[in-house]
Parts: structure tokens; sequence; C-alpha cells
DNA sequence: ACCTGAACACCGTTCAAGT
DNA sequence: ACCTGAACACCGTTCAAGT
């Protein structure tokens, strides 16, 4: 019964099934995963390393996927080709955000990624004391629109009546066209920013 | 023994017990609270409804401390007390972040903040169908700092050899007077971008 | 009204046993 | 090398039983 021929299971159809379950909003972990790939929860760990590891896994997968090559240019398209990546990446799949925040990044992609914007930013003449907040700065931006484009009604829900807020609530369509104008107008005013910050320093 | 003739749990003890735990770092979840507070996990249901009531309940607790009265005054005053103040919190609690994040909010207060937010933003002139994504954004401001706070170390863990990164890790002494100065030279900038957007629009 | 203790369905993880 | 099945310690939650 136990082990066929032919493998049932490997590190990308675990990643793969893994950002499908989150995706789908049903409660994620390892047992629940195990049941989608239609595998006993103990069989995967012949592939990965335990929970943490395959919400690693799903970062680095997905990095990869929207980082096909990495961001090159000046500093300043560095930093907006990264933040779009970024945005896109949570835009599509808001729901692993929550899993991924606060977990400390090991995946060598997508360190490389981080590592090329600091690299950018302290060429461009930003003191290294800075680059840190800076980076994590624009990270914070990427992750805010996403869970932001997520479902903002679900973020705030007034049990009690309020001035604007409920109103505002109902109101909102929250078109992706309308969200992606006000990404890229707060991304400008992110750029100008620090494009000043940077003048102000030399 | 049941039942002693003074209680032993309220709202609010469990309220504090959880934070403490919380900010103790083991891990939180009911069961160690409850035997943080030196009783049987099911006791806890007399008074509260659940783990995520108990978070929410974190959250109502900590706003309140932190925001004894309502933030006031023009808009971008509200901004920058709103956001000061969220930051505090934190800070002063990074370990909850990753406990609340992406959760709804329900409390009463904690609403009302935003609420006045909102409306502070509306009566400034800012288009309804964008007030949401400020808030959203001055929100990721401060949740962003907050947990660059935590300890920066534990986010970035390069296992390869980088250019920038790894060197800054190490360099970062993480003093709290550099981040207080970036966090205040961010909301400056936050601030005179709203504002910027501001005189565009009317 | 408030606490206990037993019970339930479910976690994540380990490990011997099979091929 | 890869999968199963049993086992472990631990979840969050419910509920009858006690005072």
């Amino acid at each position: 019964m136990p082990r066929p021929r032919v493998n049932l299971l490997s590190v990308d159809l675990i990643a793969d099934a893994a950002i499908e379950l989150a995706d789908s909003g049903d409660t994620f972990g390892v047992n629940a995963l195990a049941r989608k790939l239609g595998v006993t929860p103990s069989s995967l760990y012949n592939h990965v390393d335990g929970k943490d590891a395959i919400i690693e896994l799903m970062r680095s997968r997905l990095g990869a996927r929207y980082f096909p090559e990495p961001v090159t240019g000046d500093w300043d398209e560095i930093v907006t080709g990264t933040v779009r990546g970024l945005r896109r990446l949570y835009a599509d799949h808001p729901l692993i955000v929550p899993l991924i925040v606060g977990k400390t990044i090991t995946d060598p992609g997508v360190i490389g990624s981080y590592d090329r914007l600091a690299t950018a930013l302290v060429d461009a003449g930003v003191p290294d004391d800075e680059v840190l907040a800076i980076v994590a700065i624009v990270d914070a931006y990427a992750i805010g629109f996403g869970l932001d484009l997520a479902s903002p009604d679900e973020i705030w829900q007034p049990t009690v009546p309020t001035a604007t807020l409920g109103r505002l609530i109902t109101d909102a369509a929250h078109g992706a066209e309308r969200s992606d104008a006000a990404f890229e107008i707060g991304l400008e005013m992110l750029v100008a920013s620090l494009r000043l910050r940077l003048q102000n320093r030399r």
C-alpha cells in the first residue's frame, strides 16, 4: 500500500498546493494541506521541514514567480520595480500576507531582492543606518496595500454608529482600477520623498 | 473545590494577562493563558468568547491605554497624533502585531479612532473613494515601523553571502533614538505628501 | 454566576514499519 | 527514498456537574 512506484509528492507540488490552500480561505495547516494532496500529514515531512518551512517555501516560490529576473536600474527604478512586484504578489494572494508577516525571511532569492534594494540605496548615498528603515518602509507600503486590496469591509466592522467610516465602507465598490490609481500615487509620493531626502544629504 | 467566594477572573484580568503573555514571547494561546492565570481553560469562556475575542480584547485595552482621550485638531494633527500613538503602542508591544494584523476590528473605541481620522480627511477635502486607502496607508506605516522596532535581525536572516544586507544587519545597533528619528522623518514625509495631494485637489 | 473536569475534534511532529 | 499508521503532546471549544 505505501510507497507507489511514482512519487506522490515533491517540494514544488507541496508549495503550489499550499498557495492554493491559503488562497482558498480555508484554514491553513499541515493537516489540511495533506488532505488536499491526498496524502498523510507525516508524508510531507519527507520533503519539507514542518509548517514554518512550508510558509517560507510559499514566499520563495511566489518570489521567484513575481520576480523572474532581478530588478535592475537606478535606485528609484529598483524601488518602484520592487514595490510594484510585491504589490502584485500581495494583491493576487492577499491571504498569505497574514501568514508570512513577522516571520523570518531566509530564502536566498527573496534575501537577494532585499539585498539589491539595500545596495542600491547605499550606492545612492543613503546613510547606512537608515537603509534598513527605508527598506522596511518600502515593504510595509506594499504589504499595507496588499491587505487593503484584500477586503476592506472585513478590516473594519463597526458595531456602533460611525460618522464616516461605515458610509465609506458600504460605498466602496472597491474596484481594482481605483485602488491601482491610489497605489501609483502613493508610490510616486514615496519615491519623491526619498529623492528629496537624498538631495538634502548630499 | 470549584467556585471560590471571590472571583478568580474578570475581563480586565484576562486582557492584561493576555498582553503579558504575548509580550513574553511564549506561544500565545487559550491554554497557555489559562495556565498563566492559574485557572482551567474552560473557565475563560465564562468571561470571553474564545481566542479571537481575547485578541480583539487586547486591541481594545491597548487602544484605550494609548489613546486615553480622542485625538483632536486639524486633519494633519489627527494624522500625526494617531500615527504616533499607534507607533508607541506597537513599539511597546511588537509581538502583538502578528496577532492582530489582518483580523477584523470591531472594538467601538478603536473603530472610533479610525472614524475620527476618516472624518477629518473627508472634512479636509479628500475624496470619499480615497479616504479608506489613506487610512490603510497610515495604519500600515505605523505597523511597519512597529515591526521594524521589534527586531530587524530576525526579519532578514541571510543564509548566503550578501552585498549589503548582512553587513547592515550586524552593524545596526538598532538604538531606539535612531529609529525614532527615522520614524519622525518618515511621518513628516507622509504628511507633506498628503498636504500636497490635498492642494492639488482643491 | 463562576469554576472544574471530562470530553471532543483537531493540531503539528516523530518514528517504526513497510516497499 | 518515500509513504503509511500509530502515537504523542498539545490545541480551542463545549458542556454537564458542582457551589
